[in-house]
DNA sequence: TTTGATTGTTGATTTAGATTAAATTAGCTT
DNA sequence: AAGCTAATTTAATCTAAATCAACAATCAAA
C-alpha cells in the first residue's frame, strides 16, 4: 500500500490530500517561523494569552523568548539542571523522560503544540526530568521569575496559569488511574484517543495523524514492553480499528476504542 | 505479642511509650481543634502560611474557613461537585478516589497533614475525584477565589501556591515512573518510605506510625491487588525490613527499603 | 457477647504481559 | 545504491502478579 512521502502529507483511497500535523499551516508560513508574536500566534487560543486582553498579551509577548528551533534530540533541559523557564511548544513535539538507577530511561511526558513544559521544576527549582525533541521543533521559552512578575499584575494571567498547573495535575491523576488499572489495550486506546483530542485541539485531524513518538517511548509511557504496544497495535488492526503503518496512524473507529477504555 | 490499645500510643517491648501519630500534640491540645489560628498552627511551616510574614499570615486567617472536624467516611466532596476551595488538612487524613465504570474505586492520592486537597478541579472547575476522611479528621477550607485574590495582593503567597501545585506535579509524576516501571515489591517499599518522610515532616516518628488506610486502599494506589499488598508486606517482615501488626507499622531498616527501590 | 460485616492473611492456580530470540524494515550516511 | 544502525514485528517461553478460594482476625452494632 502506497506509503511514499508520508512526511507532511498523503493520499487517501480517494485521492484527495489530507494534511497530517507536519503541514497543518499554509506552506509559505514556516510553522518553526520564530517572529510570530502571541497575538498573531496560531495556538493563542490554548497557550498563555488565552483569557488574556489585546495590551496584556502585548505585555505577554515581551517576556517571551522565541529560541531558534530544535532539532530532534536537542536536549531543552536535563534532569537536576536549575529551573529558569516553562516553554511553550509552538510547533514539533517533545518528550520528558526520567533515567532509573539502571540506565533505563522512563518516558513521563509527551508534549505537543501549545502545551507548557517544565511545571515540574517549580517547586524544587530543579527540572526533574530531561525533555528532549521528537523532531525537528520550536518553543517560546517564557522565564518563570517574570512570568510571576507578570502574573502579578494580570489577575487574568494569575488565574489562566493557576488553570494550567491544575490540568496538569488532573491529568498527572488520570495516568495514575490508567497505569494502576488498565489493561494494555486500555491503555493503549486510552493513549490514542488522548493523541486524537490533543490533535484536535490544535485543528489537527482528530482521526488521522503521525505519531512523533517510538513504540519504544510509547511503551515506557505507559508501562509496557514495545513488543506489546507492537502486538496491541496489530491487535486493533486485525479488529479494524486503527490502521497503522510504522508511524502513521489513522483511527477507523473511535466509538470502538473508547469503548475498549470503559469496559474497565 | 501485645497489641492492646494501639490506638494513640503503644508500649516497646522495653516498656517504654512511643508516640503514634494520633497523639502526637500534648493531650490537653485536641489536634482536631477548630479555634487555632494559622499563625499559631504547629502545621504553618509547610501549609499555606509559610513564607509568609506576620500581617500576611493574618489576611490568609481571615479568609480560612475551619470546619467542624469530620467523622471516618464522610466525604469533604465527591467527583463531579463544583470545585470551589482547596482545603488544607489539619488532623487526621484523606483519600482521594475515582470510581471506574464497573464501580470499582481507584485510590488517586492520601492526604496527610498539612497537606493540601483539591486542586484537581481547579482547571475543570469541578473535582475529578471524591475524597473521604480515613479517621476523624479536621481541615481548614480555603475558598479558591478568595485565595487567588490574595495571592494577587501577596507575592509571596502567589509564588507559595505556584510553588505547592509544582509539587504536586512532580509528585504525580514520580508516581507516573512508580506505576510504570517498579515490582511490586519496590512500589511497596516507595510507598512506605514515602509515609515515612511524610510523617517526619510533621515531626512524628518516620520510622513508626499508624497506617490509616486499608490494604485494599493501598493496593488500589499502587495497582496492587490486596492479596499482592498482603504477601509483600509479610516477605518485608519475613525479611525483617519491617514490622507489621495490622495497621501498626515499624520500618527496621530503612537503607534496606531504599535499596529496594534503587535496584530497579 | 454474640452476630454479621469488614479487613487481612495464606495457598493453589491461572494468565497477561515480560522476556528471549530472530527476522524484517526504515532511515540514515557515505 | 550500498551499508549500517535503529526501529519494528512476530513467535516461543517464562514469570510476577492476578484470580480464585478458604479462613482468621477485628470491629461495630445489637
Amino acid at each position: 500500500m502506497g506509503s511514499a512521502n508520508l512526511r507532511g502529507s498523503t493520499q487517501t483511497a480517494e485521492g484527495s490530500k489530507i494534511p497530517l500535523q507536519q503541514n497543518a499551516t499554509p506552506a509559505k508560513v514556516c510553522p518553526h517561523n520564530s517572529n510570530i508574536s502571541c497575538a498573531s500566534c496560531r495556538l493563542n487560543e490554548l497557550c498563555l494569552p488565552i483569557a488574556l486582553n489585546k495590551s496584556e498579551i502585548h505585555q505577554l509577548d515581551e517576556i517571551v523568548e522565541r529560541n531558534r528551533p530544535y532539532k530532534k534530540g536537542d536536549h531543552l533541559y536535563r534532569q537536576s539542571d536549575d529551573f529558569k523557564s516553562v516553554y511553550a511548544v509552538r510547533s514539533g513535539s517533545f518528550k520528558s523522560y526520567v533515567l532509573s538507577d539502571n540506565g533505563q530511561g522512563r518516558v513521563t511526558s509527551f508534549f505537543l503544540p501549545g502545551e507548557i513544559i517544565g511545571m515540574d521544576g517549580i517547586a524544587s527549582k530543579q527540572y526533574a526530568n530531561s525533555t528532549i525533541a521528537l523532531e525537528h521543533s520550536s518553543i517560546c521559552e517564557i522565564p518563570f521569575s517574570q512570568l510571576e512578575k507578570l502574573s502579578h499584575q494580570l489577575p487574568s494571567l494569575q488565574h489562566h496559569f493557576f488553570a494550567i498547573m491544575g490540568n496538569e495535575i488532573a491529568k498527572d491523576q488520570q495516568i495514575h488511574t490508567l497505569l494502576s488499572s488498565y489493561t494494555a489495550e486500555e491503555r493503549t486506546a486510552s493513549f490514542l484517543l488522548g493523541l486524537s483530542s490533543r490533535y484536535a485541539h490544535v485543528s489537527l485531524s482528530p482521526s488521522r495523524f503521525l505519531l512523533p513518538m517510538t513504540r519504544s517511548d510509547i511503551g515506557e509511557y505507559l508501562g509496557l514492553t514495545v513488543e506489546t504496544v507492537s502486538r496491541i497495535f496489530t491487535g486493533l488492526q486485525r479488529k479494524e480499528l486503527i490502521q497503522v503503518n510504522n508511524r502513521e496512524i489513522e483511527l477507523l473507529d473511535i466509538a470502538a476504542l473508547r469503548a475498549i477504555i470503559s469496559s474497565s
